[in-house]
RNA sequence: GGCCCCAUCGUCUAUCGGCUAGGACACGAGCUUUUCAUGCUUGGUAGAGGAGUUCGACUCUCCUUGGGGCUGCCA
């Protein structure tokens, strides 16, 4: 154990931004990595925005990846008390006095304000940028009561932070300039100085800061479209992390172990939605077989899953040895699979136009038919066996397009034989003739 | 404008003064003699520019250039 304390400290908007949840990716390892506590504070101060289905929706994202969060909730709301408290403090001392301001959109009104020095250098060693120092002149004095007498984010987080008794601060780099300022309201308020590190930030395929225009930004975008939460945590660590050998596909454990704070990269870093695919199928590749049919009986819509699910355990075997290393997303299962549990499956054109509307073809299929009608043990070894037979060493390529395209309505899939032996052989020979008839 | 930060293949990165600059993704070629994948083999592409320090600089220093952040009664 230590006495390391760690927040993730998200505005609940809603929706959680991919940047935003790899600063909770790396609170999280960081306090594992020390056996210190990772907390949770949620700063709903915006009234308007933080309704109960935006902190549950930050709620079901920390648990789809894993980031499980020490001690209970922290709500920002209920520390107003505080935060006022030690403005009546700053006030008392010196540190804090109220002016008359003009807002942006013309409201006027008293609010407080926070005096910086007027002298002298603020500095602070960040753990991921080093050394950082800069002029408290440089500084302006800033405010930290609204007029309507709410307090106002810098004075909130430090006060939460104390109170929390926060030691390390993880954040993104976009508040490095809130640092200088809020080590003097630590300092002010007598309390100890956390240390800081900045994280860099995910940048778009141009360079320019992850928005939501970029496509995928917040978290259950990646959710939806089929990511493993396993794949999209290691993908996140790694920008801007690396276990310090060539490694890149982690368990937890290890990213546990080998992770250090001092080891995160300075620069940005641009978000590769390609080797996160990659990653993804890395990671679907090490799913336990039990778990992946399970994967593949929720995919399914509920007719089809039944079929599925009296299917053998040999039955099984095969499927999952050849459909597990072509799944990229688990979401593509339904689709890729549906001609194994209906006969109303899809049948696409391109491949009927470029595999079975040919001359000859007709005549290939029906010649098959007695053919698989006459083998009785319809396993994949035996099927091949036959038709290499019928190609005698010239190329399967004239019988094997054709049937998988009669039987599957698809150019791709598992290997031919192995979906035969799936199908079975009256399905086999049923779609067999009626493509025969068709042609 | 001011202040702060950053800079190795297209991208993520290794390198803590000795480099024929390594790996991964992506891309190209090939093999696995049926598709699509997987797997394996293989190819190309990088140190922004300029000074300085040094026997030696991708690594250290400075300047230039380029990029980013901040400059709110947002967080």
């Amino acid at each position: 154990m230590s006495d390391i304390r760690v927040r993730f400290a998200p505005s609940p908007t809603g929706k959680v931004h991919i940047g935003n949840i790899r600063a909770a990716i790396y609170n999280w390892l960081f306090a594992r990595h020390t056996g210190g506590k990772f907390l949770l504070r949620v700063e709903d101060t915006d009234l308007e925005r933080s309704t109960p289905e935006a902190i549950q929706v930050l709620f079901e994202c920390m648990e789809w990846l894993g980031l499980d969060y020490d001690e209970e909730v922290f709500y920002q709301t209920k520390n107003v008390k505080r935060h006022l408290e030690a403005v009546e403090e700053l006030k008392r001392i010196g540190r804090a006095y109220e002016v008359e301001k003009t807002s942006r959109d013309g409201k006027t009104g008293i609010v407080t304000m926070f005096r910086m020095p007027k002298e002298g250098t603020i500095e602070f060693d960040d753990i991921v940028k080093g050394h950082m120092a800069k002029k408290a002149e440089d500084i302006q004095d800033f405010a930290i009561v609204r007029s309507d007498g709410s307090p106002i984010f810098h004075i909130a987080n430090v006060v939460d932070d104390i109170d929390q008794r926060i030691t390390h601060i993880i954040r993104g780099d976009d508040h490095v300039e809130n640092t200088f300022k809020h080590i003097e309201i630590f300092k002010a308020l007598g309390a100890p100085i956390p240390k800081y590190g900045h994280l860099s930030m995910i940048v778009n395929q141009q360079g320019k800061p992850y928005s939501k225009r970029d496509g995928a930004a917040f978290v259950g975008e990646y959710r939806e479209a089929g990511y493993l939460p396993e794949a999209l945590f290691n993908y996140l660590l790694l920008l801007g992390w690396n276990p310090g050998d060539d490694r890149e596909v982690l368990t937890k454990e290890e990213m546990i172990r080998l992770f250090e704070l001092e080891k995160v990269h300075v620069t940005a870093a641009m978000f590769d939605p390609k080797k996160l695919a990659w990653m993804n199928g890395e990671y679907i590749k090490q799913i336990p077989p039990a778990v992946f049919q399970d994967e593949i009986l929720r995919a399914l819509p509920p007719e089809q899953a039944a079929i599925a699910a009296a299917k053998s355990e040999a039955w099984w075997n095969l499927l999952i040895a050849q459909i597990q290393p072509r799944t990229k997303f688990l979401k593509d299962l339904a689709t890729s699979l549906v001609y194994f549990f209906t006969e109303d499956y899809p049948i696409d054109p391109k491949a009927v136009e470029k595999r079975l509307a040919k001359p000859g073809v007709k005549e290939i299929l029906l010649d098959l038919i007695p053919r698989f009608e006459a083998i009785a043990d319809w396993t994949a070894p035996v099927l091949e066996a036959m038709v290499k037979e019928l190609s005698q060493g010239n190329g399967m390529g004239p019988w094997v397009h054709p049937i998988r395209v009669a039987v599957s309505g698809r150019t791709e899939g598992p290997g031919l034989f192995e979906m035969l032996e799936l199908l079975g052989k009256e399905t086999t020979i049923a779609r067999l003739s009626k493509t025969a008839q068709n042609v």
